[in-house]
DNA sequence: TGCAATTTATGACATTTATCACTTTTTTAT
DNA sequence: ATAAAAAAGTGATAAATGTCATAAATTGCA
């Protein structure tokens, strides 16, 4: 019970402001946020294990979590990131099996957790919202078979270029071009898919060549169009 | 021209076989196949290019087709084949999106067409049916998850290894324990995410550890549960 | 605040895998 | 049936990446 509180919900969350529910009758979405439990989880807290069997999703409305997977030696693959607005435990819940994933807070959360009776009968009257969220796991399917072949063609120093590109898109800079997430390096090649020296020694190699800046965590990119040319990232 | 014939449909097509099309109703089903137009496709026939527009997805009746994506430097990576009963093409009509994937005959195929707008209006209105496609794609999802991970991790000859069982397990294996599909080298090779050559080399080592016996493209076999040890798999 | 634990960094080295050049074998098309 | 093309196979070598050991820096608690 460290890692968790509630957090009381009306004055926290309106879920008309998520895209995902844009699909939602008035009534539909009166009675998801009936039935919802919103909580606040801090860094480090696991929201369920890749194996466990999940009973509902949780919606975003705060922070950020790494969605990963376990190698048989131990070593995690990050998947993707969820940052607020993401429905993360989905997956698990439409193709009735065990997660396949690992859900860590990495920035404290406020997290909502749908129960998936809820959810799956809100799919069978709601076509729209059927195909909302079918839209959404396509599209994340897309990603994946994408990175897939990143991974098996592309070499550790053109992934690297390509995944900071990636943090960018997601996290954003801030004014003075710093990526707005912190990972640890390890994380980082957990990205990557490589090991954690080898992103040391590219982001330092990075650092020579003036593409970015480093600040402990914080990275500054300071030449973004030749990061998309190492990467070989075309939109 | 060359490649494709027509092939009268309604002596060789019923669509209620395929687990998809469960859900439908008798008048859906009659609808459906009202609005579909079946052909054959020979070996190298290409559906659809990776970046093309698509109006509509296939189902697989007969034949193995391979869906693979095309790195930068035009070197394939193979994401899945699709065997009868599969449906392809279809993540692109959800999510709106161009084709991220190049569809191409590896062994003659029975397809049928259907139309985008056929497919969209039967999710709309027939809930089962949209669920057992988003279980599909969900299912799917979890799949390149894992195999991102594999070639993330693994070796090249844990990956070779997974790739053989991998195969057994769509195409299964004949009396003879020969795999039931027969591949190019660099078609292997594009699975694993490796060189032709290094392909060439594991095979042949595979084969004088007496794990599976070759003659040309067949493979036979004869070490199941070596080659379940080497790539790590378990179920 | 200070100490322990974790993370970052770096060098030396081993291993894996890719690349290239070439030969042999198999497949395909006429 | 035969020539041309494609695929398979092999060796030599280079390049990329991982591993291990260890030191320095940073972070996070108590």
């Amino acid at each position: 019970m460290k890692n968790i509180q509630s957090v009381p919900f009306s004055d926290e969350v309106d879920l008309l402001s998520y895209e995902i529910f844009n699909g939602l009758t008035e009534d539909e979405l009166d009675s998801l946020t009936q039935s919802m439990s919103c909580t606040l989880h801090k860094r480090g807290n696991i929201l369920y294990h890749e194996g466990s069997r999940i009973n509902g999703a949780y919606v975003v409305i705060k922070g950020i979590l790494k969605i990963y997977k376990t190698g048989f030696d131990g070593k995690e693959q990050i998947i993707r990131f969820a940052k607020d607005g993401d429905l993360i435990g989905f997956r698990s819940i439409v193709s009735d099996e065990l997660a396949c994933t690992t859900a860590k807070v990495v920035n404290d959360a406020v997290l909502c957790y749908l129960p998936s009776e809820v959810l799956t009968s809100l799919i069978k009257v709601n076509p729209e919202f059927a195909m909302s969220l079918m839209k959404l796991t396509c599209r994340e399917l897309g990603e994946s078979n994408k990175f897939l072949t990143d991974i098996a063609q592309k070499t550790v120093r053109e992934r690297l270029a390509e995944v900071l590109l990636l943090l960018m898109d997601t996290f954003e800079l801030d004014e003075d071009n710093t990526l707005q997430i912190s990972l640890t390096r390890e994380e980082l090649a957990n990205m990557v898919g490589t090991a954690t020296e080898s992103v040391i020694r590219l982001l330092s190699e990075f650092k020579s060549d003036k593409l970015i800046e480093l600040n402990g965590r914080k990275i500054k990119l300071i030449n973004i169009p030749k990061l998309i040319k190492i990467g070989n990232v075309y939109i």
